[in-house]
DNA sequence: ACAATCAATTTGTATATACATAACCATGAA
DNA sequence: TTCATGGTTATGTATATACAAATTGATTGT
C-alpha cells in the first residue's frame, strides 16, 4: 500500500500553480499572491512555497522581483536545452547494439578546403578521421572529422582502430566553446556509399565545431540517413 | 564594520564542486564525500550542500542515488541551448522582409492520425491550421498545426488571418514542457507545392508538441527548403 | 520642487531539526 | 543456492526561524 505523505509536496503547489496559469485564473503579466499568502492558502511552509515557485520560474512560467513581487510571465520558454550525445550510448540506450568501423585516418597538412571546416593556418598539421556507426548492424552515422593536432598532440599516438574519435576526445581534450548546426541535405557519394542508401535521398546532417579557448580542436560532420531524428525535451 | 556576514552560499559550494571535478580531484566515475562530510567541510547546514548538489546533478555533472552517494558523472552530459524563435523575427533578424499566408483553417473532431501527433482522445475538438511563412517573398517555412482546443479554447475565435497560429499561441497559451525533434525527410506533394520546390528534394523539418503539466496543448510540423540551417552556440 | 534617506515589503538564502524514501547488505528461512 | 526481510545509511523533502538583499514609496531636509 502506498500510503502518500499528508505533507503538501513542492511538487504539488508547483503543478497547481502551473495549473491556475494554465486556466488563466491567473493571466499572463498579471501578478500573483505573495510567498506569505500561498504559504497560508497551501498550508506549508514558506520554504515549501519557494522551492516551487523557484522552479517555476527557472522554466520560465513567472517571473520574480523583490518587494515587487511574482507574475506570470508574458512570454514563457524562449530556448530549449539538447543534450549532446555520445552516438555509442545513444544507440545502446535505445536498446540497440553499438559497432564502430574505421574507415580512413590521415595526418596532413591543411589545404585550403580544411581551413573553412577548422579555422587554422594553412599547413597546420591536422589527423583526418572517417568512420562509421552502426546499430543492429545497419549505418547509424557516418561521420568525418579533423583534428587540430596542435590543440590535441595525443591524437596522433592513438590509432583510433577500437574507439571512436569522438569518445577519444570527450575523455581527452574539453572544449570551452562549441558551434553546432543541423540542416537536412543530400549525401556525396561516399556517405550514400556507407550508409548504404541512394544518392538522392535526404540526410540529416550535424556539424560541430569546437574550440578551447581560441584554439580550434575539432570539425565533425555527422550524416545520418533519413530515418533519424533528433529530439529534445523541455 | 563592512565585513559582511561571511555564510557559505550554495553557490560558492557548488562552484567548487564544480571545479574539483574540472580539475579531475574528483574523477570521472568516483564517490564524491557525502552531505554530511561536505557540511563539515564547508561549515554549511546540509541543506545548503544538498542544494548545490542538486543543481550539480540536474546540470548533469553528478549523479546522485540514495543509500549509494553521489558521484561524478563518467560521461558529463554535455548540452547546448538552442533559441526557439518565433519565425518572423528569425527572418527579420536576418534582414529579409517577413510575411504571412494563412493557407486553411479548421475545426473538427480529433481523427487517429491526430491523436498520434497531439495526445488527445479521439473525437476531441481540434483545431487544424496549414500557413505559409515567407522572407523577402520567397517560401520559408511551411506550418502545420493542431490546436487542442480544450486547452486553448479562445483559439475557436482566433481567425488567424492576420497573426499566425504561433505567435498567438506564445501570447496566449504557455507551456511547462515541450517535446522537440528535428529531421531531414521529402516533402509531401501539399509541402513541396507550398514551398516551390521540387518532391524529391530534401527537407529540413522540425516538430513540436508543447504540454501545460499533462495537457496538451499544441503539435507543429515546420517544414523548411533544404538551405535551412539551425544553428546554436554553446 | 527635488534629492537624499529611511521604512516597509517581498523574495532570497542559511540553519537546525525531523522524518520520508530508496537501496545496499547481512541475515536467516525455504 | 536463492529469495525474503529488515537494519542501515545516504539522499530527499518539509518545517520554523532568522536574517539578507532588492526595490518601492513615503518622509524629511534643503
Amino acid at each position: 500500500m502506498t500510503t502518500r505523505s499528508q505533507r503538501t509536496s513542492y511538487r504539488d503547489i508547483r503543478d497547481e500553480i502551473a495549473r491556475r496559469i494554465g486556466d488563466q485564473v491567473w493571466k499572463p503579466g498579471s501578478l500573483i499572491p505573495g510567498e506569505e499568502a500561498l504559504t497560508v492558502e497551501f498550508g506549508a511552509a514558506r520554504a515549501t512555497v519557494n522551492r516551487a515557485l523557484q522552479e517555476l520560474a527557472r522554466a520560465g512560467l513567472i517571473e520574480r522581483k523583490r518587494k515587487v513581487g511574482t507574475r506570470v510571465s508574458l512570454n514563457p520558454v524562449r530556448e530549449a536545452r539538447f543534450i549532446i550525445p555520445l552516438v555509442s550510448q545513444e544507440i545502446e540506450a535505445s536498446g540497440m547494439t553499438y559497432a564502430y568501423r574505421l574507415l580512413s585516418r590521415a595526418e596532413r597538412r591543411a589545404s585550403r578546403a580544411d581551413t573553412l571546416r577548422l579555422e587554422v593556418e594553412p599547413g597546420s598539421v591536422i589527423l583526418h578521421v572517417k568512420c562509421l556507426h552502426l546499430a543492429d548492424g545497419e549505418p547509424y552515422q557516418f561521420e568525418d572529422r579533423l583534428i587540430n593536432a596542435a590543440a590535441a598532440p595525443l591524437a596522433l599516438d592513438e590509432p583510433f582502430q577500437a574507439i571512436g574519435p569522438n569518445e577519444w576526445l570527450v575523455a581527452s581534450a574539453p572544449f570551452s566553446r562549441g558551434e553546432f548546426s543541423f540542416l537536412a541535405d543530400r549525401p556525396s557519394s561516399e556517405e550514400a556509399d556507407c550508409l548504404k542508401i541512394k544518392t538522392d535521398a535526404p540526410v540529416f546532417v550535424g556539424e560541430r565545431r569546437t574550440w578551447l579557448l581560441a584554439r580550434p580542436i575539432t570539425f565533425v560532420r555527422m550524416v545520418h540517413p533519413q530515418s533519424h531524428r533528433m529530439t529534445s525535451t523541455l
